[in-house]
DNA sequence: CTACTATTCAAACGATCGTTTGACTGTGGA
DNA sequence: TCCACAGTCAAACGATCGTTTGAATAGTAG
């Protein structure tokens, strides 16, 4: 694995490797010596460019975060501007942008690992920054979602919604009992599992 | 929230508020000395009873485990001697126990979250440990599932199987975006949480 | 060239980490 | 009564943590 970008500047390099690092031992299991030591910079750099350890991680959320949420939103427009939209295309708008973060080649699957721990650091703090950069899509979503599914309720929605979303989070960080075998490449692993999730996902979602 | 249990025995305290904390701050960010002052014992005593603190982890998820595993296959045999299976009831026997220990009085929801942290810590030594704890029960319920979903190949199925564990996960750790209304009480907040959980999996594994 | 700003660097700060030590306390059996 | 042993305790160990400092080093505008 590449930990290194040499060519980019020490912020960004700071940022990759912060991402893998925090990814693969959490944000309190992670030093910024181990950081700092991985993109090749000085110790006092992280202090000097983000200011505190816990500025360094909200910016390893936000240059992810917005871009999946411009992604999302953007392919949930192009499926709400077709006459004959199908659950299916609504919840792929929402599950694709994921995966395919998840497939890029820069750390792109390190932040979804990422994202599934601060879930379940269950830190307040963390969960209203990331209420406040994933809220509206996810009312948004919610809405695409309501008009293809009138017989349920809102809360009832709120709820399958739920499960998918975590379903989703659970997948995409790859913490499943099932093992990528050798003759299968990440890439599509990951493809497998995001049909997978969607065609259980209509289902669930449909049940009733 | 009661954090000690005066009448209990050194190490059970060490356990119960080692449980809490570990779900609140994760492995890495509950220190023993935080540990030890809210169990009101003394320092030393976590390395004296259990050896180090990475023991004291291990010892938090076997005493867990096992009573979860011993429900989860009795419920499962339970339905297994009925003659007339339906999927909801072995969803139900894999669903169900983890509920109710996450609605246990002492503790019980603390180690879900624990259990969600050890997923996300994705730390290959747990993983061995949990895979080592979980692998038979998870195979018991595959084969339940598969002589009630034919159609499935045991690849299809244990993806399947894989998204319903992941939902249930999320949702048992108390991740998701639905805040628990005030009238609710956490009880009845985890019952809904479970019904939904068991009609959207059926559904989900029912798909196609 | 000079003066100024931005960045990098080695070194050190105090705090906290997991663990170990050795003395002290209490209890039960010989 | 005395010994042995399990348990508890305060204190300290070396290691590592996030952060700060002040000097060294570009890079740039006047």
């Amino acid at each position: 694995m590449r930990t290194v970008q040499p060519n980019f500047s020490t912020k960004e390099r700071i940022l990759g490797v912060a991402e893998t690092l925090f990814a693969r031992h959490g944000f309190a299991g992670a030093s910024l010596r181990q950081v700092t030591a991985a993109a090749k910079v000085n110790l006092a750099a992280v202090n000097y460019h983000f200011g505190s350890k816990e500025s360094l991680i909200e910016e390893v959320f936000r240059r992810r975060l917005d871009e999946l949420n411009r992604h999302r939103l953007a392919a949930l427009a192009a499926v709400d501007s077709k006459p004959d939209r199908r659950l299916e295309d609504v919840l792929d708008a929402f599950i694709r942008p994921a995966l395919e973060q998840s497939m890029d080649s820069a750390g792109g699957a390190a932040f979804v690992r990422v994202l599934a721990r601060a879930y379940a650091e269950h830190d307040e703090r963390l969960r209203k920054f990331l209420s406040d950069n994933y809220g509206h899509v996810l009312r948004d979503f919610a809405a695409a979602f309501a008009q293809l599914l009138p017989h349920l309720d809102k809360e009832e929605l709120y709820w399958r919604l739920d499960i998918v979303a975590g379903a989703l989070t659970y997948a995409m960080a790859d913490f499943g009992m099932i093992k990528r075998k050798n003759d299968v490449s990440e890439h599509s692993h990951r493809e497998q599992a995001a049909q997978h999730l969607v065609r259980f996902a209509a289902a669930g979602l449909r049940a009733e």
